[in-house]
DNA sequence: AGATTTATATTGCACATCCAATATATAAGT
DNA sequence: ACTTATATATTGGATGTGCAATATAAATCT
């Protein structure tokens, strides 16, 4: 089952790092990204919000893109892959013990 | 060692949700909040990011709070509880796997 | 060839979150 | 009483993330 975002609080935010993430671990194209997003934010995200997101990367270094036919492949750079790791570094600082408490405390269920 | 936010990306975002998680944990005061906000994002949120937060969740029934001299000591409700739970469950169906992956590729230190 | 689908991309808007700067009221210290 | 420290609070600005709507180019299909 997949979750929509709660009616209670916000949860925007952590866009790049979860493309930089998604990145990490395999190459992919804009709608490949927008699928594994929609995998965990469940809704894919709008054009105009993921096509400016990997723009803004792409322009600081982060990644690197290649256009192949219709498709444009992005790829994590050596900068992408540094600045990634202190990026996780940092969120599991802020948000490592609610995870834990979390795991704690109910009962996971992964999708088949 | 605490961690200040990456270069790399925006790590903004979620300050809703941690506020609902640590008052979940203890009824707090508006600079309580701002300590442990602090200990998870390396530094203190402004008076003007706090305070317009607090107001907001309290505005959304899901915190109460009661002025005591100069303090204003923050609790969750029902609501605020209830909402924290589904927070939880798409919280970890976004970044879970991120989260599962660091710890498998990092040493983890914990602050004495 | 013409129509449809797919992928990329932009514009314009809304809003949470971030800051610096400033203000007010209460508590504590001298 | 006066000063200082603490806690709450607002204003104004910047930026990332979100959407709907629209546009363009390439690939596919009949």
């Amino acid at each position: 089952m997949r979750h929509n975002p709660p009616a209670c609080c916000d949860m925007r935010g952590m866009l790049s790092f979860m493309i930089l993430w998604l990145l990490s671990k395999k190459q992919m194209y804009g709608q490949e990204l927008a699928e594994e997003i929609a995998k965990r934010k469940g809704d894919r995200p709008n054009p105009g919000t993921l096509y400016p997101a990997l723009k803004d990367l792409e322009g600081k270094g982060l990644i690197q893109s290649e256009q192949i036919g219709r498709t444009r492949i992005y790829k994590l750079t050596i900068d992408g892959k540094n600045g990634l790791k202190r990026a996780c570094e940092y969120f599991y600082q802020a948000f490592g013990d609610i995870f834990e408490d979390y795991k704690c405390t109910c009962d996971i269920e992964y999708e088949a």
